[in-house]
DNA sequence: AGCACGCCGACT
DNA sequence: GTCGGCGTGCTC
C-alpha cells in the first residue's frame, strides 16, 4: 500500500468547508492530529479530518508545512464525537474540532507544559534597599515556603519582574527537583454512608460501566444528590477510569469542590470559564493522557479528549445554560448522552426539575427513572402556598402578609430568602403625566433604573446613560420607577428591618471575584438575614438556617409567547423553594401571584414535580411540540426588519417539505437588539433525519449566496430560546 | 475569521 | 500628492 499523499485540513474559521494539502514524503499524518499549514499569506494550525482524498480538479495543493505533533490531539472517540455534533448542529466542523483544544494549542503552541519553575532562598538574610517593601515581602514568602511556584507568587500579587529581580541579585535560585505530583488513585474517604431511602436508589444505579445506559435521578431539592454521585463513582469507577461530572457554572463552587476532594484527593480536576491558558493545558494534557481524573466541569468539558471516560454525570440537567447561546449551539447535556453511546458507558442526568425533555425520555423507557424523594437527615419539603395581591397594598412589591412572615422568621433568629426575578432598581422608568418611558436607543428594550449608580442601563446590551430626575419629554419631575428590582427590594427590606442585614446576590452584586463566597459564609454563619436575589440564588446553594422563600412574583411564565416558560417557571419557583428547610427546622415558601386560581401555580403548591411534569408534557403533546416532535430556528439579523424577513422569506419555500410545519418568518419578539433587525423561521418536524438534511441543504444553499450588506444568519437546533 | 485589494475623502 | 476609511472577495 502507498502512503497517502493528500490530507483534508480543518481550520478555526467560520467556513463550511475543509481544505487539502500536499503531504511531504518526511511526514505521516493520522485523524485528529495537530499540523501547520499555508493558508492564504498566514500560517494556521489545522487539524486533520482524513487522508488520501481526491482534491477538488483545478486547485493547486499547497503541502503542510509541518506536524505539531506525532500523536493525534483528538483521538478517536472524541474526534467522532464532535463529527456528529457539527452535523447535528449545523455548525462548521473546524469551529466545533477546535472547541476540544485548549488556547494554547489552537494557537499552535506545543502541547507541553512550560514547567512551573519552583523557588528556594540562597541566603539567610536578604541585604535589600530599605524601600523595596514588595522585594522584602517576596523575599520573605520563598524563605518561608522554600519550593513555591512563580504562579503562587503571582497569586499572592508578586510580579515575574520582581522575581527575576531577586534571581538576578542570587539571593533565591530555582529548585531543580520534582516537577507536579503525578495523580494517584488513592482516595482519602471511603463511600459516604447513605440513607435508606438514598440505599434504594443506589441499587438501581447501573452496575455495568463497560455498557450504554442513561439514568434520570430525579431526586427532590435537599434528598442528597451529590452523596449518590460520590457513593456510585466509588463504587463502580475503577482506580484507573475516567469520569465527568457536569455541572452548571454557577455550582461549581469551592464547597462542592472541596466535598469531592475529601473522596477523591487529587483525582478531582476542573475545568470552567475562570481557567487560565496555562491551567487549560495542563487539564487538557491529563486527560488526554488518559490519568485517572474525574473532571468536575461545565458545559465545554463534554468535549475534552478522554480516553479512558467510563461515567459521565449531569447534574441539574435541566439547567439552561447546558444549552450554548451563541456560535456552536450545542446542549451539553445531551452531547453528554450522546458521547457515553458511543463510548458505552453510563451516563446519569440529575435533577429535582428535571426537564421535559428527559422527563419524556423516562416515559418512553429510553432512561431509567430512579426517585429520591424524601430529604436527607430528615428534613422535610417546605410547604408552599399562593399569596393573591391583588388588591392588596404593596411595599417595594411585598404585601403585608408577606413582610409579616419575614418579621416572624426573623423573630425566631432565622433567615429569609426573598427572589425577585430582575436585577437592577426598578425595570422601567415611566413620566406620570406624559406616559413616555426610558427606552433603550438601540434596542426595542426598556431601560432599567439602577439606583446604586444612578444608571440606566439595557440589559440586552451593553448601553448605558445616566439617569435623569425629570422627564426627558415633558420636563415633569413626576417622572419615576416602576415595578421591582432587586435594589428596590433591598432597599426596602433594609428600611423594613434595620436590625439585620440584608444581602443581595445578583449579577451585579457578585461581579466581584469572590464575591459570592464571602456571602455565602456569612449566610452560613446563621445569624438572621434576609437574602434579596434573582435566579443566581436558586441554584444548588445549602443555607440550612434560611426557613422562609418568598418569590415576588411568580406570574412571569404564566402568559409568555414562549412555549418553555411555564415549564422554566416551575423549575426555577421550585429550585428557589428549595432552599428552605434544608436544616432541621421546617420551611414555608410564599408566592405572590395575581393568579391564585391558576391550575399550573395550584399544582406547583398541593403536587409534586412528577405530577406537573406530566401536565405540561401533555400540553406539549396536545401542541405537538417539543420533545414529541424536533425543532430548528433558522434566524437572521440584518440593518433593517425587511433584509432579515427578505432572506428568511426566500428560504420558507426551500424549507417546505411533507411533515415539515413552519411558523413565520417573523419578527424576534425583540426585534431589534443593539441596532441589529432580528427575524426567525421556526421548523418542526417528527422526522429528526429529514429535518437534517434540510438544514445541511438551507446551509449549503446560505453558504453560496451572497447577502445585502451586514446581513447574518444562524441554524440553532433544539433552541431553548424561541421568542 | 483574517487579510489583501481597491476605490473615494481629508490631511501634510 | 498620500494616509486610511471599510466594502468585497478569497483562502486548498
Amino acid at each position: 500500500m502507498t502512503r497517502p499523499a493528500t490530507a483534508r485540513i480543518a481550520l478555526n474559521r467560520p467556513l463550511r468547508r475543509l481544505f487539502d494539502y500536499l503531504i511531504p514524503d518526511h511526514l505521516e499524518l493520522t485523524p485528529g492530529q495537530r499540523v501547520e499549514v499555508p493558508f492564504g499569506r498566514q500560517t494556521l494550525t489545522g487539524l486533520v479530518v482524513e487522508t488520501g482524498v481526491q482534491p477538488p480538479a483545478g486547485i493547486t495543493l499547497k503541502p503542510v508545512r509541518n506536524i505539531l505533533e506525532t500523536w493525534p490531539a483528538l483521538p478517536e472517540h472524541t474526534f467522532r464525537l464532535l463529527t456528529w455534533a457539527s452535523d447535528y448542529y449545523q455548525h462548521p466542523l473546524g469551529e466545533c474540532l477546535f472547541t476540544a483544544l485548549p488556547p494554547a494549542l489552537r494557537k499552535g503552541r506545543p502541547a507541553r507544559e512550560k514547567p512551573d519553575e519552583r523557588w528556594q532562598t540562597v541566603t539567610a538574610e536578604a541585604a535589600l534597599p530599605a524601600n523595596a517593601h514588595r522585594q522584602v515581602a517576596l523575599f520573605n514568602t520563598i524563605k518561608t515556603a522554600p519550593g513555591i511556584t512563580s504562579s503562587a507568587l503571582a497569586q499572592s500579587g508578586f510580579s515575574r519582574a520582581q522575581i527575576r529581580n531577586l534571581q538576578q541579585k542570587e539571593l533565591i535560585t530555582e529548585v531543580t527537583t520534582q516537577q507536579t505530583p503525578p495523580i494517584t488513585p488513592e482516595a482519602e474517604l471511603p463511600a459516604p454512608m447513605l440513607s435508606e431511602a438514598q440505599q434504594q436508589a443506589a441499587a438501581d444505579f447501573p452496575v455495568d460501566t463497560q455498557s450504554f445506559s442513561a439514568t434520570l435521578l430525579y431526586g427532590i431539592t435537599g434528598s442528597g444528590k451529590t452523596e449518590l454521585y460520590l457513593h456510585y463513582l466509588k463504587t463502580h469507577l475503577k482506580a484507573d477510569e475516567q469520569a465527568l461530572v457536569l455541572v452548571p457554572e454557577i455550582n461549581l463552587t469551592p464547597q462542592t469542590l472541596a466535598r469531592f476532594r475529601r473522596y477523591f484527593g487529587n483525582r478531582i480536576q476542573v475545568w470552567h470559564s475562570a481557567l487560565n491558558d496555562g491551567e487549560r493545558l495542563s487539564t487538557w494534557l491529563k486527560i488526554r493522557n488518559g490519568d485517572p481524573v474525574i473532571l468536575i466541569g461545565t458545559r465545554s468539558a463534554v468535549l475534552l479528549p478522554f480516553n479512558h471516560l467510563r461515567t459521565i454525570i449531569v447534574d441539574e440537567e435541566h439547567d439552561s445554560s447546558y444549552k450554548q447561546g451563541e456560535g456552536f449551539r450545542y446542549s451539553g447535556r445531551d452531547v453528554a448522552v450522546y458521547r457515553a453511546h458511543l463510548n458505552q458507558c453510563p451516563v446519569i442526568l440529575g435533577s429535582a426539575t428535571p426537564s421535559l425533555e428527559s422527563w419524556h425520555n423516562a416515559n418512553q423507557g429510553k432512561y431509567t427513572l430512579i426517585r429520591l424523594e424524601q430529604r436527607a437527615g430528615g428534613a422535610t419539603l417546605p410547604q408552599l402556598e399562593l399569596l393573591d395581591i391583588r388588591s392588596r397594598p404593596l411595599e417595594a412589591g411585598l404585601s403585608r402578609p408577606a413582610l409579616n412572615a419575614i418579621k416572624e422568621t426573623l423573630a425566631k433568629g432565622e433567615q429569609a430568602l426573598v427572589f425577585v426575578n430582575r436585577r437592577g432598581f426598578a425595570p422601567v422608568v415611566m413620566c406620570f403625566d406624559c406616559g413616555y418611558l426610558e427606552e433603550c436607543p438601540r434596542c426595542d428594550t426598556r431601560l432599567t433604573f439602577h439606583r446604586r449608580d444612578r444608571a440606566m442601563r439595557c440589559h440586552h446590551c451593553d448601553f448605558q446613560m445616566a439617569a435623569s430626575h425629570t422627564c426627558p419629554k415633558c420636563q415633569s419631575e413626576n417622572f419615576k420607577p416602576v415595578g421591582q428590582g432587586t435594589e428596590r427590594t433591598e432597599d426596602t427590606l433594609a428600611e423594613q428591618f434595620p436590625e439585620v442585614p440584608v444581602i443581595r446576590v445578583d449579577r451585579d452584586s457578585t461581579q466581584r471575584k469572590g464575591s459570592i463566597q464571602a456571602i455565602l459564609k456569612k449566610v452560613n454563619s446563621g445569624e438572621p438575614c434576609i437574602l434579596v436575589g434573582t435566579q443566581m440564588l436558586a441554584k444548588g446553594h445549602d443555607f440550612p438556617n434560611v426557613t422562609l422563600v418568598i418569590a415576588v412574583n411568580a406570574d412571569g411564565g404564566l402568559f409568555s409567547v414562549d412555549f418553555r416558560a411555564p415549564e422554566q417557571m416551575i423549575q426555577t419557583l421550585l429550585q428557589v423553594s428549595g432552599r428552605a428547610g434544608r436544616g432541621d427546622k421546617p420551611g414555608k415558601v410564599l408566592i405572590q401571584t395575581c393568579h391564585s386560581d391558576h391550575p399550573l401555580l395550584n399544582a406547583l403548591c398541593h403536587g409534586n414535580y412528577a405530577t406537573i411534569a406530566d401536565q405540561l408534557l401533555a400540553e406539549r403533546e396536545s401542541g405537538q411540540l417539543p420533545p414529541f416532535r424536533a425543532m430548528a430556528i433558522l434566524r437572521a439579523e440584518a440593518d433593517t426588519m425587511q433584509n432579515s424577513l427578505q432572506l428568511l422569506d426566500t428560504l420558507k419555500p426551500m424549507a417546505t417539505s411533507p411533515g415539515v410545519e413552519i411558523w413565520g418568518p417573523l419578527p424576534a419578539v425583540i426585534a431589534r437588539k443593539a441596532d441589529r433587525h432580528r427575524a426567525q423561521l421556526v421548523l418542526i418536524t417528527d422526522n429528526r433525519k429529514h429535518l437534517n438534511r434540510l438544514l445541511t441543504h438551507l446551509c449549503q444553499y446560505l453558504d453560496q449566496t451572497k447577502l445585502p450588506g451586514s446581513t447574518r444568519w444562524m441554524v440553532d437546533v433544539d433552541p431553548q430560546e424561541t421568542s
